[in-house]
DNA sequence: CCTACCGATCGGTAGG
DNA sequence: CCTACCGATCGGTAGG
């Protein structure tokens, strides 16, 4: 029976990396161990290894595996997400509303990876660099969205309303992860209205209720 | 002649701490082993360890450093320092200025080192959350004294400002380590100019020069 | 400051 | 999936 042992190995898998992500979010991608892994799995050393054949390839599916997290929880799997400023607002309290859940216990993993693979070249950081990249881009092209739609100024700059909200998420996880600060969150979700709210034109701040984020 | 060795036990330390820096703010304060640290000094692991007595004691040790040169260069020995509005236009071009420099290979050293110790309970990461909240509440009190003399408007949040000033800085750090995006200064200059503008008061405003950061 | 060493743990392999 | 092992490296020590 084949198909049935391959199953079991693929939950198998799904098991040993919803636990990778967690330890690696907290340990990062190179405190993320084969022996303490195996371990905390109750497994031995090669049984754990044999599912992936490298340290690497173990790194690399933890980081597919956080990726399919966020797109669940935060892009909504790219379903009913709407664009423009309604988009920018949308995904902005979705990333706040995830990060409070405390899936991770380490918080975001990917600021958690971020400075520790931006000196380590190979296919690891190559990966995370795109992963970030594609999510910057996707604030972005809703900021570029809700220009030519007139939601926002003609002289708004996509990529700079991006720049600024991204600095306000990764800040309220930085200070809530350091200092424990609760309200982090809140200044964050104050901080981007008023970067939205400053983009935007004067009919559509009329048109719209005031108090979105949050 | 025990002042002469004692001068040079002392000139060594300095040297041995000024190559740690560099490499924790690579490699992290984990990543920062003795064995290697002493081979990049040409030195024997043992004499170097005698210098410290514990991994614990250099991980100390490499954050004072790390502190000391972030006051010289950002805070400048809190000598000629203005407060209110200028002092936080002069703190935040001079963070800028400093990363631009490119002193640490790795970028910013507390950057690099937060999302390490974070989840890590002990004197290191009290030391570090204690250096990273000082240099918040320098942010915090200069826009506190801009309320309190009328800069800014009294409605003003002090920690909301140093919140979404630090955020900026960060996100610059971030975006230059990890996309290499040299664009990302220009970008936190003018997040941060938009921040104290939004802040200052129309009189203010109009009594001081409107291109002051970078 | 050195050589020489300790036990523990690392990523990875052999063989089943 | 396991036991048993490899060479390398870790933080740290003994003794000089």
């Amino acid at each position: 029976m084949p198909r049935r042992t391959d199953s079991q190995t693929t939950l198998l898998r799904q098991a040993i990396l919803v636990r990778a992500v967690d330890v690696a979010s907290v340990e990062g991608l190179e405190g993320l161990t084969i022996g303490r892994l195996a371990t905390a799995l109750s497994m031995s050393k090669s049984g754990l290894f044999a599912h992936f054949g490298s340290k690497q390839e173990l790194q690399l599916a933890v980081i597919e595996a956080a990726a399919e997290t966020f797109r669940r929880e935060v892009m909504q799997d790219g379903g009913a997400l709407p664009g423009g400023r309604a988009g920018l607002v949308h995904l902005s309290s979705a990333w706040l509303r995830y990060m409070e859940k405390g899936l991770f216990r380490g918080g975001c993993f990917f600021a958690a990876v971020c400075s520790e693979v931006d000196d380590r070249p190979g296919p690891v950081r190559d990966r995370v660099v795109e992963l970030t990249r594609s999510w910057l881009e996707a604030l972005e092209d809703s900021a570029a969205q809700a220009r030519e739609s007139g939601e926002f100024a003609a002289e708004t700059d996509p990529a700079q309303v991006a720049f600024e909200i991204h600095a306000f998420l990764q800040e309220a996880n930085r200070s809530f992860q350091l200092h424990g600060d609760g309200a982090a969150f809140r200044r964050a979700a104050r901080a981007i209205r008023q970067t939205v709210d400053a983009a935007t034109t004067p009919a559509t701040a009329a048109a719209t209720l005031p108090d979105h984020v949050r």
